[in-house]
DNA sequence: AAATCAAAGATTTTCGAAAATTTAATGTTC
DNA sequence: GAACATTAAATTTTCGAAAATCTTTGATTT
């Protein structure tokens, strides 16, 4: 049997979705860019219904917009979305984490501990050039604050938080070597911190740091993305 | 020409969309139930195509369950999803009505007082045993609770919200009749305290008794679907 | 009898042509 | 020349048959 082993059979459609989805976060489509069917037939190379699907799928997650009898459009990017979406995010993170803090058990622990050191390691290796390295820093990243907040309990706010991150990594791709490049930060070190702080069960201090984190964050987004719309609009 | 007027036109997906998101809140299809196409084809009067993408998107809500290569059933209820639900819902809710009522303006106001006042009207004219009457209750109710949270300023919250009541939404519906009728229970008056909260902008009272009133739901729901299983176990 | 395998049946998934709708282009009237 | 209707082109949406996959059934072997 060639493809034998549990390699799930993924279906045409899951293959258009991940393609697609992939495309649109690192950048590939424009926002607000129609998104014809006859296009992304060629390129994902499947048929009309399987593509809907997909469509339809990155529609109820926010990365895609619906029009009906008028197809698809890349779900579009503002300053006021960037900064709601950051703040919620904190919000419900800080929440979670607090709650992983009370609950969380051994394992819980090793996962903190191997996720940050798992970042650290890809972050020694981490070329600013490769768009493949920076890919997997970024999963790397995602990583690490899935596994902080993994002992929540809250089937719930872990889906709120997966679908938040989607929605502000598109915001930090087109520009993350800039902003892993920034000499005011060493993300290593507020990751440490904060894990620390976790692990030491500190919830106030882990929430501080960690709504610092998502901060800063957020005004070096805020700012490259203004910059982004300036330069659209004069340069 | 015939269907001329604004009635923007509704897509046959748009159709089988709104019909199955029906049938599962109220009830009509059966938790875990396989949802099989060609069954839903007969009952929905569309084909294949609408029809998986209106499930996808039901799957992407959470109302529907798709597993590769099997196709599609009706996502599970649990006690746990019913407490999780509720807790996670009067956490962001609260957060939204202090922020709402931080920055509400007339407008704000006026929505409150014009939906209380239809959920009173809808209410007094409420049939048990009509179950129009009963899914019109329903969303007045949701447009309350919309209201409400209407001026937080986040049009991420407000997503969240949406999908969370969705979530809930399922437990109430079989129910309503005996949650309704609980003679503990005067739902109006909890609401007209809360909206009277709200408009004195007293945050920290209007979240107290908002936090009350679905602790109160909750362990209605909890007790009615508890039942429910034994129901379904024993008898 | 339990386990294994193959064939038949049921179901999902995909494809590509046909229908419906929107958008662009053209011509007509005032 | 601008507003309006009309046709043509482009695009989305839908359909139903065909392909792929899973499930059941039944026979065969251990």
């Amino acid at each position: 049997m060639a493809k034998a082993l549990s390699k799930s059979t993924k279906s045409r459609g899951e293959q258009a979705y991940s393609l697609l989805r992939h495309e649109i976060i690192s950048g590939a489509f424009v926002p607000e860019q129609p998104l014809r069917l006859a296009q992304l037939q060629e390129r994902c190379g499947v048929g009309f219904s399987p593509l809907r699907e997909a469509l339809t799928r990155l529609a109820a997650e926010g990365l895609v917009i619906s029009e009906a009898m008028r197809g698809f459009r890349v779900a579009p990017l503002s300053l006021d979305d960037l900064r709601d979406t950051m703040e919620t995010r904190t919000f419900v993170e800080t929440e979670a984490l607090r709650r992983s803090i009370e609950r969380g058990d051994d394992d819980w622990e090793g996962r903190i501990v191997s996720s940050l050191h798992a970042l650290g390691r890809q972050n020694e290796r981490s070329d600013p050039d490769d768009p493949e390295s920076l890919a997997a820093l970024e999963d790397r990243h995602r990583d690490f604050h899935v596994a902080l907040i993994s002992a929540s309990g809250s089937r719930r706010l872990e889906q709120i938080i997966d679908n938040l991150y989607l929605g502000s990594v598109r915001y930090r791709m087109p520009s993350l070597s800039n902003l892993s490049l920034n000499p005011t930060r060493d993300l290593m070190i507020e990751h440490g911190a904060i894990s620390d702080a976790a692990l030491a069960r500190n919830a106030p201090l882990a929430v501080d740091l960690l709504t610092a984190h998502y901060s800063l964050t957020a005004e070096l987004l805020i700012q490259a993305h203004s910059e982004r719309l300036d330069r659209a609009a004069n340069g």
